[in-house]
DNA sequence: TTGATGAGTCAGCAG
DNA sequence: CTGCTGACTCATCAA
């Protein structure tokens, strides 16, 4: 009858499978997880000495075990530290977007400022050039005077102030 | 003796293990994966009909194991997804970086350019003034004299250039 | 219940 | 072999 021989396989099966179980519970516990994930190659051949064939390959396969989680958890630090990296450039150059246009804009603003100037001075020097010449028509322009005091004792006093 | 027991109790196990097997392999082939992971509740309430307890559970574990499975790619892809997202405004902000420091360099560049245009035209202006007066010293206050040129379209060609 | 995510496991690749 | 990473599973949390 097929049933019973399906008994004798579960046991045989089970049999050696429980005995396996007993070697690993009296081999496996003299080595902690940390123990045997920190030791060299050489030091694991030691404790290696005098274990069965398969034993042998059930605790190299823990310890693989083992370094692979260590590995997993170093690859998720990578990334979640590569992540945090690309979001502080990402500041940083914001930042840096944000002042250079600051630069920018003030320059901007300089510059204008300077064109109206130098503008305002070649109106000036053209009527200083031309008046003399010919007083008649100086111009549908306006004119406008600005008078600075800038030096307080110079020495060498000058009619035109620096562009600010 | 122990052992006897223990083989009794290995059989009960693993009869009870596989009559669950058969019955998994005789009803679990009629739903895909893809059809139990895209099934609703009220599909699959349907497909519960006739079950044994035990099945349904197992059915809806595996429903629940699929859907995790889905759950878990999502889940990376969205990893992806982000960092692909935050290299690209990396990129687009160091282009938009690249171009400020490009206009700011011109900028300066033209305001460099203008100031030493204006101090010319400063000193031009200075020598004709001063010069008719009185070379020697004029005064210990400086006086700028600014014209505002409204006009566009002057009849009457100007003696220097309009700022570059 | 559903969806998302950290951790652990395994497969499989690269060095 | 070692280290890394994608995919899967499970536990667990939040909605």
């Amino acid at each position: 009858m097929a049933q019973k021989y399906l008994i004798i396989i579960f046991f045989t099966v089970f049999y050696v499978h429980l005995s396996v179980k007993k070697e690993v519970g009296e081999n496996a516990p003299v080595l902690s997880d940390d123990e045997l994930v920190a030791m060299s190659v050489r030091e694991l051949n030691q404790h290696l000495r005098g274990l069965t064939k398969e034993d042998v390959v059930r605790l190299k396969q823990r310890r693989r075990t083992l370094k692979n989680r260590g590995y997993a958890a170093s690859c998720r630090i990578k990334r979640v530290t590569q992540k945090e990296e690309l979001e502080r450039q990402k500041i940083e150059l914001q930042q840096e977007v944000d002042k250079l246009a600051r630069e920018n804009a003030s320059m901007r603003l300089e510059l204008d400022a300077l064109r109206a100037k130098y503008e305002a001075l070649q109106c000036f020097a053209r009527t200083v050039t031309r008046g003399p010449l010919s007083p008649g028509k100086v111009a549908p322009t306006s004119v406008i005077t600005i008078v600075k005091s800038a030096s307080q004792n110079n020495s060498s006093p000058s009619p035109f102030s620096a562009p600010s």
